[in-house]
DNA sequence: AGCACGCCGACT
DNA sequence: GTCGGCGTGCTC
């Protein structure tokens, strides 16, 4: 048979329909191909074969032929026509790589949608929504038994809020930024928890009982190990599921592959859980959307609040935002009516008291830098139970500098900034981690380092001194706790690795406000009100909270604790300073006459375009700024421009004598959290 | 990316 | 006359 003859039997193929008329089979599949190159993020048309024509459904992995013969690519089938638009031969399927249709229409979708807005590659969103195939655990997962019907949930109730506030919310598929209360509470199984997670897995089960999934986005593991704990006491294990980075491939896969049907879960995990393929979906609930840890460090960098707004709009699902410290971003959705307002009712205040950073009676307790009052307080609290103390920074001495000349001590290898982790160790770089032996200083040539600051261990050896006999615990990125018991304890964390005390703390310190506050940043008084909020709610009911060297607007946002109202003011100033949540922003980076190219096809004011700035290495960058509405326009145009340097002329550039062609980098990135730092 | 196609200098 | 150099274009 002739290729022509083979075609024409193709052509003639035909598949019975239910109406008992015949309509030609659909034959080609129209292909996501699975490659970094951007000028690729499109469909690709293939023709199906007839020995794959009944295995080949949308949503399931396929190799393909890309280009030339012996070339072949991995892609994700998205949908399946009898005629596609290209015009040309068309390649063979060439393979079915798995079954099992992973990647769901509606995640096709959003990952399309989340590309464009920040003009990236869908199939960038893909990787990080479809975890990598494991053929043992789909092979199990394909012969599972006949599932039995999980058993049927009671909803409960949402706690701490106006009755049904939250459940109306859920029920009319609305969106919302929910105050947390600032309390911790104990689980039936005996766990604390803060309150928080109480309600947001009541919030799951609500959705679940009536049928629909929920999917709950956590910044970090501490925080997801709690919910976990939540959801055991209102959901059996059968309806509860983790999906997380940290997960071994097979673990995850196995998790991920139970997403896939019609069971309403609760699907818990970090970041990229907000692409679970949940088809039935009810609820998406993020917890925290400050916390750096939501913002994917992977092109194209899309936050997990733009992506749970893009998927809720998508699937009508219902929104919630949890938080003790409203994020600016949040607090413009709710300014625009995009989100409702719910606070916890009755009100929770806890009780917050700034101390001035005055030099205590105690010899020792200012050595410790605790002013007096505080220093007291602490003390009558510990007779109680545990007291947290939050510093600024893990280690022994944060920084060191030349005792002779007083200049910042910097790495001989990569002028990074020296640290001392113990009291002995030997100073290291903390960018590089090269011992700091023979160390001298490039200003005078003194040989000799002084301790600048405290470190949470430091902190700890000087709060011993100050409180001879006290249990001491030391909590932070090196030594991370879950949780420490109602007996007294000074607990020394750094911010954000604070444990949950049984029964709440007795008395809380924050003591490195000062230093907190002047790190440089967009979004440092943000952030600060985020770390002392998360940590005030870790207080007993009525136990106070000391914050310490810290006055002005971002210390009555805490001591009254209206952090909503922090956020409007907050905004306020970045509106009139055209900065982001107000605006959004790009930024271009590569070559200057790329960059320069780029930045001129998009049609913005010229105040708002700055830059370029020399990033070194031949390389410049440029900030666009933007209104929301013009998003769509900025992004397809930078899009483009990605696109055509990657495929237009190469430059040739000298190295090492050979001539080597490279393309004209352009890198795009949107909504960066950072862009006017540094 | 990686490979095929296309137009100019030193070779049997 | 042509073999092969790399600049250019394309991937169904």
């Amino acid at each position: 048979m002739t290729a022509a003859v083979s075609d024409a039997v193709a052509g003639l193929a035909v598949a019975p329909d239910p109406a008992g008329l015949s309509v030609p089979a659909p034959r080609i599949a129209r292909v996501l191909v699975d490659s970094p190159l951007p000028q690729l993020d499109r469909l690709f048309d293939y023709r199906i074969p007839d020995n794959l024509r009944a295995g080949i459904v949308p949503g399931i992995r396929v190799r393909v032929p890309l280009r030339s013969a012996g070339r072949v690519a991995d892609g994700y089938v998205i949908e399946i026509v009898d005629h596609g638009d290209y015009v040309g031969v068309l390649s063979d399927v060439e393979g079915i790589v798995s079954t099992v249709p992973v990647l769901s229409a509606e995640v096709a979708v959003l990952a399309r949608r989340t590309a464009d807005r920040a003009a990236g590659s869908a199939i960038d969103i893909v990787r990080v929504a479809v975890p990598g195939r494991q053929a043992r655990v789909e092979k199990a997962w394909l012969v599972r038994e006949a599932a039995s019907p999980l058993p049927p949930v009671v909803a409960p109730s949402v706690a701490g809020y106006a009755e049904g506030a939250i459940e109306a919310v859920i029920r009319d598929r609305g969106r919302a930024a929910v105050d947390a209360v600032p309390l911790v509470t104990q689980l039936p199984s005996g766990v604390w928890v803060g309150e928080w997670a109480v309600a947001m897995s009541a919030a799951a089960a609500v959705s679940i009982a009536a049928g629909a999934s929920a999917i709950l986005a956590l910044p970090d593991y501490r925080d997801q190990e709690q919910l976990e704990a939540a959801l055991a006491s209102v959901l059996p294990p059968e309806r509860i599921v983790r999906l997380d980075a940290r997960q071994s491939n097979p673990d995850r896969y196995r998790a991920f592959l139970r997403c896939i049907g019609d069971d309403a879960l609760a699907i818990v995990g970090n970041r990229s859980v907000v692409y679970a393929p949940a088809t039935t979906l009810g609820l998406i609930a993020v917890w925290d959307d400050g916390d750096p840890l939501h913002s994917e460090p992977l092109a194209p960098y899309v936050h997990t609040r733009d992506a749970a707004l893009l998927r809720q709009e998508q699937q009508s699902c219902a929104l919630l935002y949890f938080g003790h410290a409203r994020s600016t971003e949040v607090e413009r959705l709710v300014e625009l009516g995009w989100l409702a307002s719910v606070s916890p009712k009755p009100a929770v205040l806890p009780k917050v008291v700034p101390t001035a950073q005055q030099a205590s009676n105690d010899r020792l307790a200012a050595q410790a830098r605790i002013p007096s009052t505080a220093w007291r307080a602490a003390r009558e609290a510990l007779e109680f139970g545990p007291v947290l103390v939050q510093v600024a920074r893990p280690g022994y001495a944060p920084r060191l500098a030349c005792v002779d000349c007083g200049q910042s001590a910097r790495c001989l290898r990569c002028e990074g900034p020296l640290a001392q982790k113990t009291a002995r160790s030997v100073p290291a770089c903390v960018w590089c981690g090269a011992l700091a032996v023979d160390w001298h200083c490039d200003n005078c040539g003194g040989a000799k380092l002084r301790q600048v600051g405290s470190g949470a261990t430091r902190t700890a050896e000087d709060l011993g001194r100050a409180f001879p006999g006290v249990r001491i615990i030391i909590a932070d990125g090196d030594h991370p706790i879950l949780g420490v018991g109602a007996e007294p304890a000074l607990v020394i964390a750094t911010r954000g690795a604070e444990p949950i005390a049984a029964g709440g703390y007795r008395a809380i310190l924050l003591l490195d406000g000062e230093r907190m506050v002047t790190r440089e940043s967009l979004r440092v008084a943000e952030d600060c009100l985020r770390w002392w909020s998360n940590a005030t709610a870790l207080a007993a009911r009525g136990a106070t909270t000391y914050l310490v060297g810290v006055g002005g607007a971002l210390a009555s946002a805490l001591t009254t604790w209206r952090q909503a109202d922090f956020a409007r003011a907050e905004l306020a100033d970045r509106r009139r300073l055209r900065f982001p949540p107000a605006v959004r922003v790009a930024t271009v980076t590569g070559a200057l006459e790329a960059v320069a190219k780029a930045v001129a096809t998009v049609d913005v004011p010229a105040d708002d375009i700055l830059g370029p700035v020399d990033t070194g290495a031949g390389s410049v960058r440029t900030i666009i700024r933007f209104d929301y509405a013009a998003g769509t326009r900025v992004a397809s145009s930078l899009r483009a421009e990605v696109i055509r340097a990657a495929t237009g002329r190469r430059r040739a550039i000298a190295q090492r004598g050979a001539r080597v062609p490279i393309a004209p980098n352009l890198r795009v990135r949107f909504d960066d959290v950072e862009p006017f730092l540094e």
